[in-house]
Formats: structure tokens, sequence, C-alpha cells
RNA sequence: UUAGAGUAAGCGGGCGAUCGCCUCGAAUUUACUUCGGGGAGGAAAGUCCGGACUUCGCAUUUUGUUUAUUUAUAAACAAAUAUGAUAGUGGGUAACGCCCACCGGCCAUCUUUUACGGGAUGAGCAAGGGAAAGUGCCACAGAGACCAUACUAAUUCUGGAAAUUUAUUGACAGAAUCAAAAGUGAAAAGUGGCUGGAUGUCCUUCGGGGCUACCGGCUUCGGCCUUCGGUGACGAAGAUGCCGUGGUAAACCCUAUCAGAAGCAAGAGCAAACUAACUCGUCCGCCUCGGCGGAUUAGUUAGACAAAGUAGCUCGCUCGAGCCCGUUAGCAAUGGUGGGCCUAGAUAAAUGAUCGCUAGAACAGAAUCCGGCUUACGGCUGCGCUAAUAAC
RNA sequence: GCCGCGGUGGCGGAACUGGUAGACGCGCUGGACUUAAAAUCCAGUUGUAGCGAUACAGUGCGGGUUCGAUUCCCGCCCGCGGCA
């Protein structure tokens, strides 16, 4: 799992990442990129009761995809902040595929060292 | 032993490997390093009720009492009023619409009676105050849906205006007949049953028997009454003196009881605190008496500033109507008492991710905290019940 | 965290104080007009079974009150919206 400074938690640095970043889009999900000032890596996701109304689900979700990014943060370039959102047709995928998805989706936006 | 329906007392995956998160404590080289402890539920859910806690208010008008003074205001208390909720009785609780026990009702089984009915059992059901305070509604059908037998016609009788031929016609009014209360309808005005006389009618083996207008007698049920038992709902017995009142209050309503409002984004503190606009309060001045101008406090919105202008940081924040074991009062819910224990505290929100083995593993994720209710739930255990089979 | 509103044929949308559920419009089906179509006019249209008469089910779901429930009461499900 994420630390705590590898998080986003303001509501600004929300809008800025969505007026101002990098888009990528597939039907599974959305990625936006913006440079933050700071020398780390931050994650936000969102995920609206839409997707699921099972909070469960949601929560699940998440932890799969902060663990995905856990993984992938040596290999990416800091001092961005990265807002991940979910739709509902991700449900029907499993680990290894959300994974792949997601590597491709980074390397697209030319976020790798 | 198997299966089923039920109840809800307990449980709600385990082991291993790799990589991580939140929090508390300790250590050091003060590094987001190392070591150690802890880390979702029985429903955390729905938000349907009830409390604790916090802030605001003492709300509305009227009445009464007390206190204070500036003697017409302020404060406190009580009652009435409005709105909402609850509804057999007693108990439990911080409180409840929850829980426990009991009472009455319904249902099932067994039993008893000529019959209505009575009695027993149930780990069956159940929102169960008042319809002889009042109002409303009861479609269709029906005379009538609560002033019971309407309205019209016909016939008869009685009274009788008027006309004339003075004993006839009879407007009009009243009563009866028509008219059976069958039938209609969810419901029909006296509550179910037994029985005597009597009238009519049918059957008859001539002994009698069936149905029945009408007039009684006894009894059941319910109400008024008396006595006894029970804290009480109510029950039992007596007395036969009087009475028999349709349904619907999950229609208005009446009665009794209870309730101020908003919610942890409640609320408190910290740092910073420049400008403009608006709103409310207070003070000063002017006056056309209602506004204008100025100052100040609080709030809202927009902008500026390394950052924040607020969903910032800290507190509230987890020791509590707490959990476990024993003992004691009580039918029980639950209470008293002795000992032991500390058991999540996040905040774009931790409590895990991936893989392997096991057995195929449900419903589902805390957000101030508790007590209930309701809903979802694969499998295992406990408990009593029902059915089948086997043995004795 | 708190609080409202709604759910009726294929679709929109009625049904007033409980009394024959589906008015009205759109769509669909069949017919007329036309060489053919559109437009227009006529008829039908909740579903299932049936040649038909008719029967059964039916207002999101499950219960209850009532003689009788779209309507009243209770508990759920789903959708939409608002406030801080």
């Amino acid at each position: 799992m994420l630390n705590k400074s590898n998080r986003i938690n303001k509501d600004k640095d929300f809008d800025r990442a969505f007026k101002t970043g990098q888009s990528f889009y597939t039907k599974d999900f959305g990625l936006k990129a913006v440079d933050n000032g700071v020398d780390k890596i931050r994650l936000g996701i969102l995920i609206s009761t839409k997707v699921s109304k099972k909070a469960v689900v949601r929560n699940k979700l998440k932890r799969q995809i902060k663990e995905i990014v856990q993984t992938e943060l040596p290999a990416l370039k800091p001092g961005k902040d990265l807002v991940l959102i979910i739709f509902s047709q991700i449900l029907d995928k499993n680990f290894g595929e959300i994974k792949s998805l997601i590597i491709s989706a980074l390397k697209k936006l030319k976020l790798y060292i």
C-alpha cells in the first residue's frame, strides 16, 4: 500500500489535475497526470457508487490499484500527481488484466524514467 | 440414524511464501530507520425508533405563584393551548414504538354435552383503549344501511269542503289493505339454543309424527347490580330486577401518557488576520421620522499573499449504560455484589495485495458512542418439535 | 450525516373524499383510400389460456385493516432530488 505522502488529499489538487492535466482514457478507466512541484509521485482514485453500490467492491478495487502503483513506483518519474477515474466496465477484469492496462496507460503518458 | 420446518445460545475460515498500510510504545546514528504490541461486523447495512454528549433556545399566547428592582419589565416554576407519537395489565430499563411475565381473543389437537357450549394442552397466531360524547361514510342491490317499513297508484273505512235532485256524487285529510319480510346484500334492527301451549298444514299402520303464525317458560352470551380473589388487566360465584345498543376510529374525533430545536461537517482551541462588496446588531450626527452618513463587532462572498482563508492543524475520539468469570434476588426480562481485563481510532479515509495448499467458503467494510427494531447471509454446533426407518 | 419526492399496459400520463383500474395522447396491429407509399379516416390494443362465451393473474415487492385497497397502515426494493 501507498505511504501517506504518496496520496492526494486536497480538493484543490484534484481540481488542478482535472483542469490542466494530461489525459488518457479507456473504457475501463481514465488517467490524469500533472506536475505537482513536490519530489514525489502522488495518487488519487475516484470510484463512484455507480460503479458498484457495495462498499466492499469499491474498497477492494482501490486496494488493488494502489498495490499496482506501489510496485511500479521506483520506475516512475517523480514530481507528478496522478488521478485515476474508474468506470463500471472494470468489474469484469481480474487483477492481472487491470495491472497490464494501467502499466500501458502510464507508458502512453511517458511517465517512466 | 436420516430428512424437514423452527429457534437464535455459540462460531463466521486455517496454514505457508513474498511485498505493503494505520496506530501505540521503546531504542538509536533523529533516519518517515530497527524491534515489539494492537488493528472491522453479526449485521459495521437500512436510517425505522430511543438515549448519552454538544450548542442554541427557554419558543406561542393566556392564566396563576414566587423572587428582583428602575413598578412594568426580567428570571424561575406550574397549568392551559398547538403539533406529533404511543395504546390490554404489571414489571424491566438511561430511554423506547424494545424486552419479560401475565390477562383476554383467534387457531390447532384432545376431551365433554341432546344442542348452543364447556374444559385441557400448545417452544401456534396476533398494532389488543373508547362505536349506549358527537360527526362522517357504508358502492351495486334492496322498502329500509340506523328517526327502520319511504314515495306514488289502486281498494276499503272514517272525517268531510263544495254541488245539487237532501241522499247521492265526493275534492281533500287520516288510517288500514296491497304486504310475504320472502328476497336483496359483506352486513337487516331481538344474542345462540332447548322446551310448553296454541293455530294452520302435511304424512299416518289412527297409537301418533314433521313443519309452523302467535303466546309463554328455562337457559347461554353481553351490559347495569352484589360478594369474594388478584397490585392490576381480569376471573369466580350470586341475583334473575331491568335492558339487547349494526359495521367502520390503519375516517374525523374522544380519553390517558410522553415529547423544546438542531446535530461531531455538533462544538472548543491554535496560527495568520490585507483589500472590496453585502447583511445583522450597537453607538454618534443630521433630519422630511423614515432613511442617509460615519465608527465598531460578528458573519457571508470575491480577490491578493511561500502555504491555508477553510472539508487547515490540534482536541472532541474512545474507559464505556464496557467485556469475562463467580455469587446472589427474581418465574423471567433484569438488578445487586466480589474478582480480573483494557480490546480499532482512520480523515480522498489504514486494518491488506498476489500466489500455493486446504474444502467448493455466505452476507458484507467502522467514521461521536451506546440500546433496540428491520433486512441480507453458504456452512458448522446447541435446543425442543414433526415425519420416516431400524433396534429394544 | 440529515431530509424530501416518486414507482400504474410497449412509452408518456389520468383515476377527487376507499366502490367496474387503465381516461387521453404517442406507438403497434388490421381495414379503407392509392398503381404503390405518406398523410387522412374506421376498428382493435394489460397479460395468459380458449374458436368463443368466459376464467385466472395484474397498479415496484411482501403483509395487514375493511364487505371491498392504485388510494389507508407497517416492513422492504428501486429511482430521482435537496441541505450542511
